[in-house]
DNA sequence: TTGCGGCGTAAGGAAAACGTCAAGATCGCC
DNA sequence: GGCGATCTTGACGTTTTCCTTACGCCGCAA
């Protein structure tokens, strides 16, 4: 958690509270500052306030946004609709207004976090102990960096499952996905196809460990444990 | 995308201002209807306001949240921030104080569908002492994180349990929502299935602690206590 | 005690879902 | 047209799930 504020009473306020609460808190007190501790950190969520001495604060934003997906939760003394509309265009996940009660930025904190959640499925890599998936890139890899071959079809798949690492993905919502609104019941597609890419990406193609099958159900990719 | 507001101008306003941007409008004017429209229609946003005729606003989203990730957009005239956190921590994703402008609105409305679609699902979670049912993920987890399979009649009974955490589920709602309409005289079926999650997923499973029966008339899932 | 109704447990065969192999059918490209 | 890669389709064996039957327990009332 990245706090960015140029008022010291507030954040000495935020840090207070949120250390309080569990959470693992860095400061800073202008928006250059704020950007390299962004940097070191990848802190998993940033409270900023808008109006720093430095730099803009929707330039900060857009500066966060480059590389990271991490909710940003801005607070401002300006009420102005204006400032709020950049604010969030620019991809701030919410806008307090100074002054503000700690409860409320708590609660919209865990609101922002609790949608973070599984926002990590974004991450354009995903890598495991025998492959990795370069979802921006449309490529497979080797643990030793080769290159492995997928098909356009198979590639639909793997990509669908791995952005939902960890959770089910109904057959026809892969059919329909993949295949198009006829296709809910051609299940035998699927067989064919997970055998094929569980051949050419799992250790043990018998005993699959990454491209689960959840019978009767769907199918579920588990990058770890 | 669903209006639930009581006042007809805010209604009127929204829709027409939502219509001319390529939103697909429902609205109702309070909590029941509201639920039933979201039930047919599987809205995409919803923007609710809190102070309706019939029923507590904070209700409504948690009718909402019993099935529906869409993000919920809170409207309401109360200043008080206790109702802020209230609201949130209900699971709503955004809280805009009346009377508000338009563009802000509007703005708010693009950053929650902008999670909402990377996000794709908000992740509910009920975590007990012994497991973790992930019900967007279909999963349930063991205290180590090993996971526990279940089949998918068994997830089935669990979710819909697991939903409605601490309140009495009638054998005749579990027969009918799993089974279907003829179904409702084969409690036996309960009983086989019950014993199997127990199981699977009690500690004690001849003492059941989760899982309870509730003799003549259904099961409790209880979180805690 | 005996019988009855509601509940829990165990086990096996039928049915459904799944995995595998391999042979057509298609498509795009040289 | 011929060729290779990819996508469909079919057949068959395996695994998983589901339903059913059988039986035991408990409390209660006859």
């Amino acid at each position: 958690m990245l706090v960015v504020d140029d008022e010291a009473s507030i954040r000495r306020a935020l840090r207070i509270n949120l250390t309080a609460r569990d959470y693992t808190v860095h400061v800073a007190e202008d928006g250059r500052s704020g950007l390299r501790s962004a940097a070191s950190h990848r802190p998993d969520v940033v409270i900023l306030d808008l109006g720093l001495p430095d730099m803009d604060g929707v330039e900060v934003i857009r500066g966060l946004r480059g590389w990271s997906q991490s909710p940003i939760i801005v607070l401002s003394a300006r009420e102005r609709e204006h400032d709020k509309v950049d604010a969030l265009d620019a991809g701030a996940d919410d806008y307090v207004t100074k002054p503000f009660g700690m409860d409320e930025l708590l609660a919209r904190l865990r609101a922002a976090t609790r949608r973070a959640m599984s926002a990590a499925a974004d991450e354009p890599v995903v890598a495991t102990e025998h492959f990795t998936v370069e979802l921006a890139a449309k490529r497979v890899t080797d643990v030793t960096g080769r290159e492995i071959r997928l098909t356009p079809t198979e590639w639909e798949i793997v990509e669908l499952l791995v952005r939902n690492d960890g959770r089910l993905v109904s057959s026809r919502q892969i059919l329909t996905q993949v295949w198009g609104e006829g296709y809910q019941a051609e299940t035998h597609y699927l067989r064919v196809y997970l055998a094929q890419i569980r051949r050419k990406l799992e250790p043990d193609s018998s005993r699959p460990r990454y491209f689960r099958t959840e019978p009767g159900m769907g199918y579920r990719f588990v990058s770890s444990g």
